[in-house]
DNA sequence: GTTCATGGTGACTCATGAGTCACCGAGTGT
DNA sequence: ACACTCGGTGACTCATGAGTCACCATGAAC
């Protein structure tokens, strides 16, 4: 078991990819640091000088991935023009949810793991950025309910990316795609014109 | 502890009834099945005479509650005029969803207890009550499609309770199912329109 | 070549919580 | 009064897995 000597944010770095892959595989609860020792070809022992516990190091984990795709929307959103064309920058920005959720599954099986509080920050973090695109196209929105869009347009992305995962057999990324995008796009066009009474 | 005696399905349901309060409120890892008996008011004995081991238990409760929350909605879709009134439908569907939810937040915080397999058959099961809601109204529609729109709908309905339930102070369940039933309906309208190619 | 910092080890401790089992006691039938 | 059934008990066993710690090894600095 050498494993040549690392420095320290190497090292640090090459856990954290072991632990993704291995949380990714098998969830929070199922996996056992042993199995991320073994996976990372190191003992347990070295994985505490890098993090104080199972916990942390799985939100060191989600945080250092949801930063990744939170950054790489964003930076989609900046270059396109949101506002002249919604629909566009929806598609697009769902589609690299998927995209983001196919190639690693690892963290971005949000549901499946279990209630980590470090999914709860992550959801909230994805909820702001979709909240901020929306409020591009639609300046005028109550707060409350710009919120709660954000969290249908996250909750409808995320149910639609596991099940399709659960058959990708029968559906294409693309149609996985199409059909999500339709439909986010069609809920906040239609949320956007009823600007009658809300029946407080 | 004398807890006076009772039939074998009177105290199967009592204890049903305490694990939903214990597993609503801390999770499935989170409770212990000491936790359970001491709800129940019974030794812990007692539960394994009524069900084989926790996952049982837990799968039971699921099971019952979303039994009830089926049945439920499935009565609903039968008394209404699903193809006359879907907006109507959608909104009184999801509202159903809502009050189930904060009335029994026990088994319906669906993503915070961790992935169970109890949890992903109860949301097969709603998502299969959706889909046929939504063939009465668009029979023509793509199987395949039918189910990424029932499952964006149930995600988004279940994102959104949560989401509402965390920030309840600023939000009312008026609301909350009024943005959810415009945004869900948007949304399937728009996919019934889009009758065009779908890219393979 | 000795020392010292730092990367690395893995057998161990220890708390936890699921599941068991030998036993208790109230009702019921004879 | 006896025995038999069955609801009920709670101290116990036992596996598991997080976290620790005394120790080894390597390379750089003096």
């Amino acid at each position: 078991m050498a494993s040549e000597r690392l420095s320290r944010e190497d090292r640090r770095e090459q856990i954290l990819d072991a632990a993704g892959e291995e949380f990714g595989a098998k969830g929070f609860d199922a996996t056992r640091m042993d199995d991320v020792a073994h996976a990372a070809g190191i003992a347990k022992g070295l994985l505490y000088k890098h993090f104080a516990s199972k916990d942390a190091l799985f939100e060191a984990l989600i945080d250092r991935q949801g930063e990744v795709y939170v950054a790489e929307l964003r930076r989609l959103l900046g270059a396109t023009d949101v506002a002249g064309d919604p629909l566009g920058a929806t598609r697009q920005g769902l589609a690299l949810w998927l995209r983001q959720f196919s190639s690693d599954p690892a963290t971005f099986q949000l549901s499946d793991p279990g209630s980590h509080g470090a999914y709860d920050r992550l959801r909230d973090r994805m909820r702001a950025v979709i909240a901020e695109a929306i409020r591009a196209v639609e300046p005028t929105i109550d707060p409350s309910e710009e919120w709660l869009a954000a969290a249908a347009v996250q909750g409808a992305a995320e149910a639609v990316a596991l099940a399709w995962r659960t058959r990708q057999a029968e559906v294409t990324e693309q149609q996985a795609n199409d059909v999500l995008a339709v439909f986010c796009w069609g809920g906040l066009t239609s949320l956007q014109r009823r600007v009658s009474d809300v029946g407080q």
